[in-house]
DNA sequence: GAGCACTGC
């Protein structure tokens, strides 16, 4: 009977964790009658979930009508015939890998049966479940808290950035990947947690990878701790060998069918061939919504214009198309309209509408289209890659691999049998693509993930067990980015300021910008300065308003420094009460400006968690800007440019030939700029640039521009110079 | 004188 099997499933893993009574306050062990019979239907067992009047043992109180509704579709899952099967296979081992395809229910069920096995405690401990977005972990932890009749906050929560809905009840808590690494930041042994289900593991982000290399090392620290790696189909097997054996359960998915189609020869303009492609999907297939992948922004809005034009000419006996583009930078009030349903029959009992959607990688993975029948998949996506002898990161528009052209194919078969037309060859796709992306933390720079394994009491980074090791010089160039910021001793021990740096969330550099500020007495205005910085651009330039756009952006420029601008503008805003309308007349962008104030806000907690003063100078002061200029030199030594002879700017140190950003407002060509960010596109630009002197570089960095150790250039000179004026003011 | 795929703390 499926009661006894229970008892003794939870003293089986009461006797592994060696703590009996942790078990009494998990209210599904004491209420074990309730309990089992929620679950019957799925056991083939003599009892049914709707035959018994049942309590919620959170609540005490009867289910909820809505509860027994949803059990009658949890129990149709294909995990649920994996219930037993999974339970025991964790209760034997510390990790599990399950390979689930979509439709599984593995996300949803999977974390609910932990708990029901009475992992967590409540009051205590609970079950993790993490995500690699943000949305993902806060609509399922809303479901489940549905599934489970209790309310969301309480027994079941998720914890995102800017967000916690969980409590001390919690015992089941959904969260980014990226939360749990920051938690464990201050709890190296994860010790609130029984159980880990790291979800979507093939993905591959960074924070995933993290904490799969962290857990390997708190595993055999914590015996009672369980690990399961949820994937899909790909990578199971790469993640079995990673985890040592750990066994490995396969849940099949529920989807429809999908017919791939190749063509036969390779295409050579892919926007073109999408077109066609679409074109004639709408003109010959059978109802169903299209979903078409392409690059970017431009691509998509060109591709759409295209689109509609020739729809328009289509004789009235075609169905009306409908396009909608989709990008992340898109308003979400636009995002909304790919949800919309397609046109009906021009007249009626003629042929219905179609609706098509010209996507980013969004659609591939972030945001998910009922209704899709059709794909079309030209087979390139943006990618980011790191040269870490250049350090510079950049967009490259790329192959796919198959992995990622699997899961594009799947989006046609959510809510029936669909179609997926590939844009290359059967060959191609086979001989040319790789067989999955290149995970993340190969294609990253290392700094903060470096940082962040030194302040989990990670020492030995060499022999870190990475599941994909980064390459050494990346890890070279992070620990000497480190060093060179005082984060890092000559040891390669987390100093007093690399401690602090690794608590904000942040980028070494930019934390660094906020513990120098105090010194210049600014750090209310670098708080701002670096809330803008993290966020998507503040300033808005829609291509048909260029010009007033500029404009308008000229209110705030300040003519040596876009760090400064964007105080200015971050100023203004919230002079004007964060009004939308003042935003809009502005082009400044009203998300983006909102999302740094949220930024600013979590940034000000942790200074003065950390006593670091919060400061201003007197915005009518001539040190106003001064003094931001100064802490800038101070942190940002290492993104410094020359201005050559030549008229052509060289990134010092690392001697690379680079022009001002055309979206400055810094005048001129000023000798000395440190910047923000290197962009590799038509040309090497830097981007966001403020105007220094070599003075205030040897007197705020005389270790990184140390004479003895700088390559010869021109503006050795000016280096050697400064050095000399700063001996005699000494000497004075 | 030019574009920024997507996440996340």
């Amino acid at each position: 009977m499926v009661k006894k099997q229970k008892i003794s499933s939870g003293d089986t893993s009461s006797g592994v964790d060696g703590n009996v009574s942790s078990h009494t306050s998990n209210p599904y062990l004491s209420h074990h009658a309730s309990y089992s019979t929620g679950l019957g239907a799925s056991y083939g067992a003599n009892v049914t979930y709707d035959q018994h009047t049942e309590t919620n043992p959170w609540s005490g109180e009867a289910f909820s009508g809505k509860y027994h509704d949803i059990l009658k579709k949890r129990t149709k899952l294909p995990v649920y015939l994996f219930r037993d099967k999974l339970l025991k296979t964790v209760r034997e081992n510390q990790i599990v890998v399950i390979e689930g395809e979509t439709g599984s229910g593995k996300t949803t069920q999977i974390p609910q049966f932990l708990v029901e096995d009475g992992y967590p405690t409540l009051g205590s401990t609970c079950v993790a479940c993490t995500q690699p977005r943000r949305v993902a972990a806060t609509s399922i932890a809303s479901r489940v808290a549905d599934e489970m009749d209790v309310k969301l906050g309480a027994e079941v929560g998720y914890t995102i950035r800017f967000e916690d809905e969980s409590s001390d009840r919690t015992v089941l808590k959904f969260m980014t990947d990226g939360m749990l690494l920051r938690e464990a930041m201050s709890d190296p042994l994860l010790k609130r947690y029984k159980a880990i289900c790291l979800d979507e593991a093939h993905e591959r982000t960074l924070a995933t990878d993290v904490l799969m290399g962290l857990l390997q090392e708190v595993i055999p620290k914590r015996p009672d701790l369980k690990l399961i790696v949820m994937s899909a189909t790909l990578d199971a097997k790469k993640f079995q060998d990673y985890f040592k054996g750990a066994p490995l359960m396969k849940v099949p998915g529920r989807t429809h069918p999908v017919e791939i189609f190749y063509t036969a020869q390779p295409e050579r303009n892919y926007v073109e061939a999408a077109i066609r492609t679409t074109l004639q999907i709408h003109q010959c297939e059978s109802p169903g919504d299209i979903l078409v992948f392409l690059t970017g922004e431009a691509e998509i809005e060109d591709c759409c214009r295209q689109l509609r034009d020739s729809a328009a000419t289509f004789p009235s006996n075609v169905g009306e198309l409908v396009v909608y583009p989709l990008y992340s930078s898109l308003p979400p009030a636009a995002q909304r309209k790919i949800f919309s349903q397609a046109p009906g029959p021009r007249v009626a009992g003629g042929v219905p509408g179609r609706k098509v959607v010209v996507s980013t990688n969004i659609a591939e993975t972030s945001l998910t289209i009922d209704g899709i029948v059709y794909v079309v998949d030209p087979g390139f996506s943006k990618q980011k890659i790191f040269n870490p002898r250049a350090r510079v990161e950049s967009l490259l528009v790329s192959p796919i691999s198959q992995a990622s052209a699997k899961q594009r194919s799947g989006r046609a078969g959510r809510t029936q049998p669909g179609k997926c037309f590939r844009l290359y060859t059967e060959l191609s796709f086979k001989n040319d693509l790789q067989q999955a992306t290149y995970p993340e933390i190969l294609r990253s720079k290392m700094s903060s993930v470096v940082l962040t394994l030194k302040k989990l009491g990670i020492d030995d980074l060499v022999h870190f067990d990475f599941l994909d090791p980064p390459a050494p010089e990346t890890l070279m160039r992070a620990l000497e980015l480190l060093n060179y910021h005082g984060a890092l001793d000559d040891e390669g021990d987390m100093t007093e300021v690399g401690y602090k740096m690794a608590e904000m969330p942040l980028d070494p550099q930019m934390a660094k910008l906020l513990l120098v500020s105090p010194d210049y007495s600014c750090s209310n205005e670098i708080l701002s300065i670096v809330a803008c910085l993290s966020v998507p651009a503040i300033f808005m330039r829609p291509k048909e308003q260029a010009k007033l756009a500029d404009d308008a952006k000229a209110q705030f420029a300040v003519d040596d420094s876009d760090h400064c601008t964007l105080l200015n503008a971050y100023n203004e805003y919230l002079f004007n009460n964060k009004s939308r309308d003042y935003c809009w007349d502005n082009f400044l962008n009203e998300r983006s400006l909102n999302q740094a104030d949220n930024v600013r806000n979590q940034l000000v907690r942790i200074m003065q968690k950390l006593d670091l003063p919060l400061t201003s100078n007197d915005r009518k002061s001539s040190r106003y800007y001064t003094a931001v200029k100064q802490t800038l030199t101070g942190a940002m030594f290492m993104q410094v440019a020359y201005l050559q002879r030549s008229g052509v700017y060289m990134t010092i140190k690392d001697n690379q030939s680079v022009s001002l950003h055309p979206s400055t407002d810094v005048n001129g060509k000023p000798q000395w700029v440190v910047y923000e960010e290197f962009v590799l596109t038509s040309k090497n630009y830097i981007r966001t640039v403020t105007v220094t002197n070599a003075d205030w570089l040897v007197a705020s960095a005389p270790h990184y521009y140390d004479l003895t150790n700088f390559p010869e250039c021109e503006a050795k000179g000016e280096i050697e110079q400064a050095y000399r004026r700063m001996a005699q003011r000494a000497s004075k």
